[in-house]
DNA sequence: CCGACACATTGGTCATACGATTCAGAATAT
DNA sequence: ATATTCTGAATCGTATGACCAATGTGTCGG
């Protein structure tokens, strides 16, 4: 489906392993690897784990140095907008203040791209996201879950595109992310709400009719709601005192 | 002066080479580079020049294929959040594309932190803020450019990580590249606009005090004044018909 | 004209060796 | 006893050469 999924290769196999033990907090910051450990862990050659641990310090999970080995960095050093990271610290145990994260971003951003989509948007890409916005709320309704994930990500995609700002649209693989993760780990009801479709039909159709303060109005009310939600997770499931 | 600067690697050598030509559009999307090629073209050895393309490929700048080499991406598959790609593409052609982005992606952002500062600071995290904003104005007013761009970065960061919010904070070496950015490209004035210090210690005056919609206002003025500044020069240089 | 098969090209992986750097601890001088 | 210098081990950094696996290309036969 995607397309172009990630060859299977061996560092990248490497990678899927280290990189989420690392995202998880398995290993404290300060912990030092050896090159020599992670050859003979993984059954990998010099070569493949050198590739492996490059990749990591770019995302500055770790730093790599001479007489030392392979430092894992503290949290706030990694670069938590690297879609992998983000994909491997929501399958982790830090998904919910991840997802709390992620969700104040998307409060910030998408009304804002919303309200510049209305300003931009051509004729057709109008219609092709009203289009959008209608088999969306059609499965939505029937209650296919996986089909609607699907658009919903699409229709949030196409609205960061619109707003004609890179940076944004540079966040939609992130807020995917996040739509999935929701999904993936069970914190959608079986349908989605009607309040929900309701406000995603406002967006589409203010957008449509150029309305930038409606879209962002409407739009911040979604994630709003995503807030709240998040929020009726914790009192339910609360880590506090 | 950085806590854990890259160690000058060969790796390293190449990227800083190769990265900056990909991120200026040197090399069409769709370009090829063989390995080999790129072993001869840096005198170096097949495992150097596999590292730096590992790294390019975790970037989505670049991927490679068996039998097909290592091919140039698009642009819109670029991790356009990568402090260091933000960095390469602010030293090209690109710059002021760029920098027009990332100013919309702080004004989406940036009020919303210093909104969240104002109601979550300590005590004695305000007082330092505001002790900050004493010691840049200070400079300010002396036209100590490379002090005040110092201490301006340290003031938005500080800012971005009192939000709480991890996401925001991950944001604050994109704005230091952007503050540093400007400066080092010569899109500053000699000294900084009296109404540019004023409205900071707005900001910081209104996160002492708690008044988060405050803190929001100002904080929004500061970054449409930049928004503003930006399309002034467009007119001054303009690209368009 | 079309399809199947052999071949050449290219990245992926491995094993090994040596160099460069740096931290630790011993040896030495004060 | 303390400070200083030096020696050495540990570890990453880099190079080399070889082989494997996958895949596009071109040829040959129908």
């Amino acid at each position: 489906m995607s397309p172009s999924a990630d060859p299977v290769t061996l560092h990248n196999r490497v990678l899927a392993e280290l990189g989420p033990s690392i995202a998880a907090g398995a290993y404290a910051a300060g912990h030092v690897f050896t090159l020599d450990r992670l050859e003979r862990d993984y059954g990998v050659s010099r070569t493949v784990a050198r590739e492996a641990v490059r990749v990591l310090e770019s995302m500055r999970l770790v730093v790599s140095r001479p007489r030392t080995g392979v430092r894992v960095l503290p949290r706030e050093e990694w670069s938590v907008f690297d879609p992998q990271l983000i994909r491997w610290r929501l399958a982790g145990p830090d998904r919910m203040d991840q997802l709390r994260s992620l969700t104040g971003l998307r409060a910030a951003v998408e009304p804002v791209a919303a309200a510049a989509a209305a300003q931009r948007a051509t004729a057709p890409q109008r219609a092709r996201l009203t289009d959008l916005n209608r088999r969306m709320a059609a499965f939505g309704e029937a209650g296919d879950l996986d089909s609607f994930l699907r658009l919903d990500i699409e229709f949030h995609r196409m609205i960061l595109e619109l707003s004609g700002n890179e940076m944004f649209a540079g966040l939609s693989d992130v807020v995917a992310e996040v739509l999935r993760g929701r999904t993936a780990h069970d914190l959608m009801p079986d349908h989605p709400r009607p309040e929900a479709l309701r406000l995603h039909a406002h967006v589409a159709s203010a957008i449509d009719s150029g309305l930038p303060s409606v879209a962002d109005a409407a739009m911040r009310a979604i994630v709003t709601e995503v807030v709240e939600a998040l929020d009726g997770l914790d009192a339910y499931a609360g880590t506090g005192p």
